[in-house]
DNA sequence: GTGCCTAGCTAATGCTAGTTAGAAAATAGG
DNA sequence: CCTATTTTCTAACTAGCATTAGCTAGGCAC
């Protein structure tokens, strides 16, 4: 029984660590490369495979992208949720979408490449796959809506605001920093911060 | 000597023609399904053409691509500049940012597709291309630094502000827009104001 | 009409990438 | 250790892509 268990636990093991690997490896590639630019071979190499070996676990290489992809955006936006949950409800939104918003960046710079590489690659992903993603996409955006609209609501955000270029122009900032991050420039939790500050206050005399 | 003048410049057109149809041609597919998607036969298509007649015209694809990106971002950092320089001296930074800003949305969503196709794959590009590109990229980048840094110094951005984030923040917000603008649902006019005006009232209450 | 130049076509080339099927090696369990 | 299963390798295949070299047709000048 015991014995047993610990034989299906191992079994399983080698295939899910390899099968780990060639995403993680696939989602560094495809963030550094893009995809197109990124062959079977190179992810293979990167995991100490050879290009047929990951028809074992993957059904082909699209099917690795949409799991980067998911991964990405569903991971991101976990990320961002649980850190919202983790406030007290008496935060402000203000200090709500400062931690979003730190949460979002950390996704992008500290955990894995998956978001980058999303970021990257989705504008570009074969047609349907590119439909079937932006589904999530959009709920992590309506996400992003509702604090918005909650916040104005609230008065935190004034009723003159246009919600819409607000929620166009944060996620431009949120999503571009993968252009121009270099890990150690800024913290993650400093940049928060200061979009948090420019976007708030304003930059203008006060 | 009448029909000598002619002849040279009906030789010198039609060539010319050809190759802008293939450039413009390149930008739209560029921008639409990125570089290595876009294959020199469906640019060849595009133009009425077949994919080996765009060697009489063009070295490369990647030749192609070249000039797609850089008269891309020289297009956008030309018509910044010129709408500045077309404002009075004693117009405020805050109304220059929201020209420039107002020019580079221009370029993006009206002058071709040269600017979004840029944008979508320089990112992407070649190393040796993206290398090459990323020079007068930058320029374009030290150009809006430096109207920051103005502004700043007149006042007209606190001095508490840190001028490389807003840099930044900005940047993500007007190239990311090629991820979601779409023609009709906002002029270009009211979105550079809307921008300017989050940036320097912020959208929290006064 | 003839000759030359321009602009595009065509068939072919060479290479690469994704993928497949069978063999071999590694792993796991008794 | 042995056996069964899992995991990876390998050689090959096919399709597609960028590119090339030679040809052709049209336009223009003499």
């Amino acid at each position: 029984m015991k014995s047993s268990a610990k034989t299906a636990a191992n079994a399983e093991r080698k295939s899910v660590v390899s099968r780990r690997e060639i995403l993680d490896a696939a989602a560094g590639l495809f963030r550094m490369k893009g995809y197109y630019a990124t062959t079977l071979r190179d992810i293979a190499a990167a995991v100490g495979m050879k290009a047929g070996s990951v028809y074992y676990h993957f059904d082909s290489k699209e099917q690795i992208l949409e799991e980067v992809l998911d991964i990405g955006i569903r991971s991101a936006f976990e990320a961002v949720r649980k850190s919202i949950e983790a406030l007290p409800e008496t935060a402000t939104w203000r200090e709500r979408f400062r931690v979003a918003l730190n949460a979002h960046f950390a996704s992008l710079f500290q955990l894995g490449d998956y978001l980058s590489a999303n970021l990257r690659v989705f504008g570009q992903a074969p047609p349907h796959i590119y439909e079937q993603h932006i589904r999530i996409r959009r709920e992590y955006d309506d996400y992003w809506r509702n604090m918005y609209e909650k916040a104005q609501a609230a008065g935190e955000i004034r009723s003159d605001v246009n919600l819409s270029a607000l929620r166009l122009l944060v996620f431009g900032a949120m999503n571009w920093a993968i252009e121009w991050y270099k890990p150690g420039k800024k913290t993650v939790d400093s940049l928060a911060d200061e979009y948090t500050r420019i976007l708030f206050d304003g930059v203008g005399p006060r």
